[in-house]
DNA sequence: TTTATATATCTAAAAATTTAGATATATAAA
DNA sequence: TTTATATATCTAAATTTTTAGATATATAAA
């Protein structure tokens, strides 16, 4: 868990409203077709689609995120979902609390 | 306050390391000559000292803390000192877990 | 097995950040 | 009032980030 890794995704509105979004997929994203839960998150398509950006774009800020262990991604079929992972994004909490 | 703008603050290690001298500076700054406290902060020169890095890079990463409200500087004759916002600093936190 | 689709990776251009030297400004000291 | 010192601002070069088009890969569908 890296303090200035992580604090680099937050630096950016978009990467921020995906994590935010992901916190409520069933209230932010249509239903999936293939799997009828968001157990696994939410695919990349949709993601993208939320943010008006490139499928590059949303791809290469996915990965950011999946380094900073701050999103787990999942393979379906020809989907990968993306969902947050709660530990590492607590952790940074505890951790700002602490240090900062 | 403004979590993007925060972010930006905190996704560099020298920055995120003053906030963190700024929390204990008679720990980890040399007494003052003028000033026998530390109750506006420390003066910009000290900070630079431990950083290593130039005047001008050190102003400039000051200001853009100043610009957040991470910090808050006083002026004693010649000489600018910075402490911690405290306030700014638990509302970035408070936000953070509740809208991350 | 060819084709279509979803996502990842490569490449490169534009924009932002980093960093420091030079210069300006504000204040204190001589 | 001239000089020295602390900090801020200006300028510019180097690096990093942003962003998307092109291409590659993985899988499903036909």
């Amino acid at each position: 868990m890296n303090i200035v890794e992580i604090s680099k995704v937050l630096a950016n509105q978009t990467r921020v409203n995906i994590l935010k979004w992901l916190k409520e997929p069933e209230a932010n994203f249509p239903p999936h077709q293939e799997i009828d839960h968001f157990d696994d998150g939410v695919c990349v398509g949709f993601i993208q689609d939320k943010t008006g950006l490139s499928q590059s774009t949303i791809s290469t800020y996915l990965n950011s995120m999946q380094n900073a262990k701050l999103v787990i991604p999942t393979r379906h079929g020809k989907w990968t979902y993306y969902r947050r992972n709660e530990e590492v994004i607590k952790a940074y909490l505890k951790t700002l609390e602490q240090e900062l």
